[in-house]
DNA sequence: ATTTGGTACTTGACAATGCAAGATAGTTAT
DNA sequence: ATAACTATCTTGCATTGTCAAGTACCAAAT
């Protein structure tokens, strides 16, 4: 998939799944993996900016299988800020397809 | 609108108008401003990069509103980099409306 | 003749995002 | 012990788009 139309989905994607549930940083990169292919090497950067910015809180969980897992769990501002860029998400979409059908269809 | 979203989408936008009819910059300026936020200074270094890719022949035409107009139009290469872009965001807008719903099912 | 406004285009400094690669560290199986 | 898997995090880089500023050209109004 082109690496642009990434940019600035991530953050949507990473917020829309952590308001499902608390998760850490590789099961995230793991669940986002199932919408766009994408790095733990952007993950990680990514969710310390989204922390930075006060959409999450975090604690840590013991685990058996491997070092200390950082759990994620949204906030108010965290499930606002998500639901700003589904609508704008939206918007957007509906009308880059709607152009791409105008392009099409004069052919 | 998120400028993010923008990324990528800008060049699938100017492929698109262009494979409709040849255009010039300012034209090309203002039916792009249609569907995204878009300033001048943006569009013409991305039909220049177009350019150098290959994807458009160009041609000047006088005018009488001011100076010869570059006119842009695509060509075989293009097009074929238009459709593989139009796919590509077909897939990908579908994808992530996809996990948005699911997102809020679960809500 | 000069200003104003519309048209066409370039340049350079800048910000944001994502990627590849690698460092680090714990657990389990061989 | 070492490989393999889980897990966290950093760094340097490339790409793309933004914005301000500037160049230049023409026509009409002043």
């Amino acid at each position: 998939m082109n690496i642009q139309f990434k940019k600035g989905v991530l953050e949507l994607i990473v917020l829309c799944s952590i308001a499902k549930k608390d998760m850490y940083g590789y099961e995230l990169t793991l669940e986002v993996s199932k919408v766009v292919d994408v790095n733990d090497g952007t993950i990680y950067p990514l969710l310390k900016r989204l922390t930075n910015e006060k959409y999450f809180d975090t604690y840590l969980v013991e685990s058996n299988e491997g070092p200390p897992r950082k759990y994620y769990k949204i906030n108010e501002r965290g499930l606002k800020r998500k639901n700003e860029l589904v609508d704008s998400f939206k918007v957007f979409s509906l009308s880059v397809n709607n152009f791409i059908k105008e392009c099409e269809q004069s052919e």
